[in-house]
RNA sequence: CGGAGUGUGGUGUAACGGCUAACAUGCCUGCUUUGGGAGCAGGUGACUCCGGGUUCGAAUCCCGGCACUCCGACCA
């Protein structure tokens, strides 16, 4: 893409309403513009990168044998209402709306019983399971408050999956293959190294779950590492001489220091809560009705934007790592338009995605803004170039580049 | 939901209760310039968040809203 045409455009400064990092930088650079407290609008560079790790995470689903659906935002009271999730007392952050004649709305915080009522429809025999589902789609929560940019929002994109399975075991297996393939998912983003697989209470579906923490300054957990080698870590806010016990751990809490974390996935059992509810049962071998053992995995493509930016930056703008950069490659031309056309084409031409900067604009400004928005390579066609024998490449994340000829570019940027 | 802070051209800031609300940046014109937001000249752009009140006079003080940010509570 040629950036004379891409209609967002750079700020010199901060916004002064924002003071997360990864808020400030993405409103700087012209990926998301916020709307309301709590969510934002992407723009062409945000939804690029926002669809990339949208891409990575479909990819590590549906290698994991998961199949891709769509849900309603829009959500029926009576459903809701046969597992008590209804009422305002129970989920106090729904948002709520109307029909013209009055019937009762909601917009969607999660799925759980909407998936139940639909797969009741096609589940009836233990040869049908154990299959899983997922969406990637907007959720609505109302927060209290929100906060730390695209990190907790009130409306936010989220990819839900849900696993059906005949019996605890049969589950227990489908639950320990998700660890790694959501470990999949992070090592792809780049985050692998700080993300731990954390130990906590289970919510009011099982007495255990498991979050995924990624260490940063941002997050707004604490985690104890328990196990460096394995990933494993213990959520600081469940920590206590019982799940000790039951996970068999011996740990003195004084030795343990704590250490700041975003929460980028969680996966729980669900048991049989929702598909008691919704009639979800199937046959055994033996023709005896059971309810199908459900399970269910969260992770949010939006946030995890966000906790990218917070672990890849520095003063000067972010570092997108490859796999989700708007583009691999930011090609300036400075005075040598020509040429960096020709370039442009040939990269084009060679499936390599580039944003070259054609405007006509000063060497600095053209840095900076490439230095912001962090595209991962940086190419430089220049008279000055052109006469040490090419253009110079250049890493984001590194300070130095060199010059390489123009018919070795490609080569070196496939 | 409790507490705190902030709200002024597109953006970032300034302005004692008192002149036509200032500066920088952006944007437009022209010239100049082309490896780190360069320079010169001219121009554009604000009911100072909204509604009341005090005052001869309010961006400024008071009251009530609203919005955003932060701390805390909450977070299937």
């Amino acid at each position: 893409m040629k950036q004379s045409q891409l209609f967002t455009k750079t700020r010199k400064e901060a916004p002064k309403d924002e003071v997360s990092k990864n808020a400030q930088l993405l409103t700087q650079a012209g990926f998301v513009v916020k709307e309301i407290a709590g969510a934002y609008n992407y723009l062409p560079l945000g939804l690029r990168v926002l669809n990339k790790i949208s891409n990575i995470i479909r990819d590590e689903m549906n290698k994991a044998g998961s199949q891709e659906i769509f849900m309603t935002a829009l959500q029926d009271k009576e459903t809701w209402e046969k597992t008590g999730r209804w009422s305002d007392d129970v989920v106090d952050n729904w948002f709520k709306t109307q029909l013209k004649n009055g019937t009762e709305l909601g917009l969607g915080f999660t799925h759980e019983e909407v998936i139940a009522k639909i797969m009741s429809n096609f589940v009836s025999s233990y040869k049908d399971l154990p299959f899983s589902a997922y969406q990637i789609q907007t959720k609505f929560r109302n927060e209290s408050r929100a906060k730390s940019g695209l990190m907790r929002g009130r409306e936010f994109f989220m990819k839900d999956l849900y696993s059906f399975c005949k019996d605890e075991n049969e589950h227990n297996d489908f639950y320990e293959k998700m660890k790694d393939v959501y470990m999949n998912v992070f090592n792809r983003l780049g985050m692998g190294e700080k993300t731990y697989i954390t130990i906590s209470s289970g919510g009011s579906f099982s007495k255990y779950s498991y979050e995924f923490q990624t260490l940063s300054e941002a997050g707004e957990d604490i985690v104890y590492i328990v196990d460096e080698d394995k990933k494993i870590a213990i959520n600081k806010e469940d920590f206590n001489d019982e799940i000790l016990k039951d996970f068999n751990l011996s740990l003195d809490k004084n030795k343990l220091e704590g250490h700041r974390s975003i929460e980028v996935g969680d996966i729980y059992t669900l048991g049989y809560r929702f598909s008691e509810a919704f009639n979800l049962t199937f046959k055994d071998e033996e023709g005896k009705e059971k309810p199908v053992f459900m399970g269910s995995y969260g992770m949010s493509p939006s946030r995890l934007m966000g906790a990218v930016v917070e672990l890849n930056s520095d003063e000067k703008g972010i570092i997108w790592p490859e796999t989700v950069a708007p583009f691999k490659v930011h090609l300036l031309s400075l005075g040598a338009e020509k040429q960096a056309e020709e370039i442009y084409n040939q990269l084009q031409e060679n499936g390599i995605e580039v944003l070259f900067d054609d405007r006509d604009k000063k060497a600095g400004e053209k840095f900076a803004d490439s230095d912001l928005i962090g595209i991962p390579y940086r190419v430089v066609v220049s008279e000055k170039s052109l006469s040490q024998g090419g253009v110079e490449l250049k890493k984001r994340a590194e300070n130095d580049g060199k010059i390489v000829s123009i018919n070795d570019l490609v080569g070196l940027l496939k």
